[in-house]
DNA sequence: AATACTCGTTGCGATGGCCGCAACAACGAT
DNA sequence: ATCGTTGTTGCGGCCATCGCAACGAGTATT
C-alpha cells in the first residue's frame, strides 16, 4: 500500500508527464504493491483497480514484459515486476550512496557537532567514503588509504552483523590469530565468541558502540545503512574523544541509528520507510 | 561506447514495445551505467550517447524526473536515478531472493573458502545478482548485471535442469546457431542433444560441474534453488582457478547442493524441509 | 452437456500526442 | 563582444495510442 502513491489525480492533464509513462508506472505501482507483490495480478484487476481500459493495461503490460519491467507466470497469466527493476538498483546503490549521504552526515554534524563517517566494507578492512566534520567536509580518500581492521571499529562490528555465526568464524579467523599476538591494549574481542556476541547486541540495539578500542581516549558509535534489498552497505559512524563523546554515547548512538534509517529509506530500504525508530531492522 | 550489456538494438523496429517506454528504458540504462551513475550525466551527452535529439531526451527526463524515476542535481543540471526505481526494485522477486540469499552464500564461501554467486535466467543469459567472496571484498567490481551465456556455464545449465526436452530444445537452438559461428575452444556442448544428456545428469548428480568450459583454467559447480511451487528460480554456483578448486570439485558440489537446499527449504520447497540425501551437518 | 460468465487479446477508425527541426535563453571560454 | 556550449521550448505533420467492440478460451452454473 501506499508509498509510492501518486500524489495528484491520475489521469488528469496538468503535469507535464507524458501520458504513457505515467500509465505504466500506475501499473508497477500497482505489481509492487505488498499484497500483490508475493502473488501476482491479473489484466482486468489491475484495469478494475486503476479504472482503466483492459485492453491498454494489457498492451501496455506485454510492452513493459518485453522490456523486462514485469514478469508473467505463463499459469495463471499473473503479472509480477521483472528483473530489470532489480538490474537497475542493482548497479547503482554504492555511487548512489556515496552521493545522497553527504546531506545526511551534515545533519547528524548539526545535531552532534562532531564528525562523522560513511564506511564500507572492503576485505577485512574498513574503508572510509566520506566524512564530514563540524567546519569541513572532506571526500574519498583521506582515511581512505589506511585499512582498519574491521572487528576494532564499531563500523566494522555493524558492518558484519547482519551475518550468519560461521560465516562470521572464518571471517574473523585470520584477523584473530593475527590479533592475538598483537595485543592490543584495549582489546575486548579476543575470541570469535566475544564477536558473535556482540554482534548480537548490536542487532538488538541497533547500533554498536565502541570504547577506548580502537585506540585509546577514542569512543564511537556505528549505525548500518541498508539499501533496497535490506543488506547492510555501509554503515555510519561517529567517533570522538571520550571526554567529549563519552557521557552522551547512548544519546549519540541513537542519534546516528535515526540518521541511518532515514538514508537506509532514500536507499529504497522497504522496511525503514517512514518507520519509528525503534523495533526491526526488517527481519534477521 | 560498446557495451556489452545494454539491451537490443535501440531503435530496431520489430518488437510490440511501445516507442515511448522503450526510449525512456534506454535512457535509464543510461543513468544506470556504472562510470555514469556516480557523476550522473547532461542532457546532450545522453542524446548523443542514444543517438537521440536531446530534445526529445530532454522532456522524457523531465517527465521520468517528475514520476519519481530521475532525480536531477539544480547545480550541475545533471540526472542521477531516481527514488522511486529503488522503491519498486525493493519489491521485487529478485530483491527478496537475494535478501534471503546473502547468508547461505556467506555459510558456503565460510566452509569453501572460494568466491560464490547466485544467479538467475534472464532469457538466454545469466544473470548473477550477488557474489561473495571469501576476503569479503563484497560489492566488488562489476558483479551485479553481468550476463553470460547460459548453455556454458554451470549455473545456466542448472536452471534449465528442470525443463522438459522440447522447451529445452527450442531454448537452446537460438543460442547454438550463434555459438556455432564463435564456436569456445573448450566447448563441449555443440548440440541440442549434448545439452539435454548433459542436463539429465544434473538432475540425476544434484548439482552442475564445468572444467574450463566457459573460461580456460576455470571450474566452477553449480546447484538448483527452488521455491514453493518447486521450480528453479536460482542458482548457487561457485567458481576458482582449477589448481584450487579442481581436486576438490565433487566435494564442493555436495556442498554448494547442500547449502541450496538449505536455501530451498526457506523458501518453502517441501522436498527440501527435512530430507537432505547428502547432508553435511555441523561445522566443518 | 450446454449455457452463461469472466478473462485476456486483437481489429479498427478517429484523435491526440510525439517527433524532429529550429529558434531561443543562459552560461563560459577565448 | 563573439563564439561555442548546454538545455528548453514552439510548432506542424505524421503516427501511435485510445476506446469500443468482437472474439477465443477457460470455468463455474444449471
Amino acid at each position: 500500500m501506499a508509498d509510492p502513491t501518486s500524489p495528484g489525480s491520475p489521469r488528469r492533464s496538468g503535469t507535464p508527464s507524458s501520458a504513457g509513462l505515467r500509465r505504466d508506472l500506475e501499473i508497477l505501482d500497482v505489481l509492487a504493491r505488498p499484497e500483490h507483490a508475493a502473488n501476482g495480478l491479473g489484466v482486468s484487476r489491475i484495469a478494475e483497480i486503476l479504472g482503466r481500459e483492459k485492453s491498454q493495461v494489457s498492451r501496455a503490460l506485454k510492452a513493459l514484459e518485453a522490456e523486462g519491467m514485469a514478469e508473467r507466470d505463463l499459469d495463471s497469466l499473473e503479472y509480477r515486476l521483472g528483473w530489470r527493476l532489480y538490474a537497475f538498483a542493482a548497479r547503482t546503490t554504492e555511487a548512489r550512496l556515496t552521493h545522497l549521504a553527504a546531506p545526511y552526515l551534515r545533519r547528524l554534524v548539526a545535531r552532534l557537532n562532531e564528525t562523522t563517517h560513511l564506511c564500507v566494507l572492503r576485505g577485512s578492512a574498513v574503508l572510509t567514503l566520506l566524512s564530514v566534520s563540524p567546519s569541513h567536509a572532506f571526500r574519498g580518500l583521506g582515511w581512505e588509504g589506511v585499512s582498519v581492521p574491521a572487528p576494532m571499529t564499531s563500523a566494522g562490528r555493524v558492518l558484519v552483523s547482519d551475518w550468519a555465526p560461521d560465516a562470521l568464524r572464518s571471517w574473523a579467523d585470520a584477523w584473530l590469530r593475527e590479533a592475538s599476538a598483537a595485543a592490543a591494549p584495549h582489546q575486548h574481542i579476543r575470541t570469535v565468541d566475544d564477536l558473535v556476541r556482540e554482534v548480537t547486541a548490536i542487532r538488538r540495539r541497533g547500533y554498536a558502540a565502541v570504547d577506548e578500542e580502537f585506540e585509546v581516549g577514542l569512543v564511537g558509535v556505528s549505525a548500518p545503512v541498508r539499501d533496497f534489498r535490506g543488506m547492510i552497505v555501509a554503515a555510519i559512524n561517529v567517533s570522538a574523544p571520550k571526554g567529549r563523546l563519552g557521557p552522551h554515547l547512548g544519546e549519540a548512538g541513537r542519534r546516528t541509528l535515526a540518521i541511518a534509517r532515514e538514508l537506509s529509506a532514500e536507499l529504497g530500504h522497504p522496511a525503514a520507510r517512514g518507520q519509528t525508530p525503534d523495533q526491526a531492522t526488517s527481519d534477521g
